[in-house]
DNA sequence: GATAAGATCATCT
DNA sequence: GATGATCTTATCA
């Protein structure tokens, strides 16, 4: 895929990553994973943003080019995997929180990365041409609207107003909810 | 079935 | 020293 599709606004890459296929080289193996769940996260200002806190060494992905990956380990023990969006310096990604693999159902961010066999070992790579890791350009048709629903962010309570926000985006029975 | 607790650490205050 | 963009297991009903 290119990176012009990851530089688009940070809710239509998030909507339009659902039914896109996530490949994983992997021990000789191709992982083939198709994402059903995602989540937004836009800018200083958002309050679930990891970047809210400014630019620290933590957000620093979040501020790189569109197409990058950012990937970090939260609850001690569960890593997150991300694509960064829009243009450099405007920290937004989207999270990758559900994808289905042979038909089975990887719900949770965590769960996602362990099936794809993520860590932070790809923390900061370029996915646009990455060997190991990237997005298949859609073969069929691009998702109906109707298949798309929308909600309010998992985990983010404290964000207030921001909490809120229907940024989190899955296609329509392939719902993860906690 | 539902809810609660425990695990465990990089990053920020 | 506190705290998460969480998941698994245990303990209830």
């Amino acid at each position: 895929m290119q990176r012009i599709f990851f530089q688009k606004p940070t809710l239509w890459v998030a909507k339009n990553l659902l039914g896109r296929t996530l490949i994983r080289r992997w021990r000789g193996r191709e992982i083939r994973a198709s994402i059903c769940e995602t989540e937004a996260y836009v800018g200083e200002n958002d309050l679930a943003c990891h970047a809210s806190k400014g630019r620290t060494k933590r957000s620093e992905v979040l501020f790189a080019k569109a197409g990058t990956a950012y990937v970090y380990l939260i609850y001690g023990m569960h890593y997150c995997f991300n694509v960064v969006t829009e243009k450099s310096d405007f920290p937004a990604a989207v999270l990758i929180r559900a994808v289905s693999i042979d038909g089975k159902n990887f719900s949770g961010p965590g769960r996602v990365c362990k099936a794809l066999h993520i860590d932070k070992r790809f923390h900061g790579q370029n996915l646009i041409k990455n060997k190991e890791l990237r997005f298949e350009r859609r073969l069929g048709g691009r998702l109906k609207f109707s298949q798309i629903k929308s909600g309010p962010r998992i985990g983010v309570e404290y964000a207030g107003a921001w909490a809120k926000k229907p940024w989190r985006f899955w296609t329509i029975g392939e719902r993860s909810v906690k």
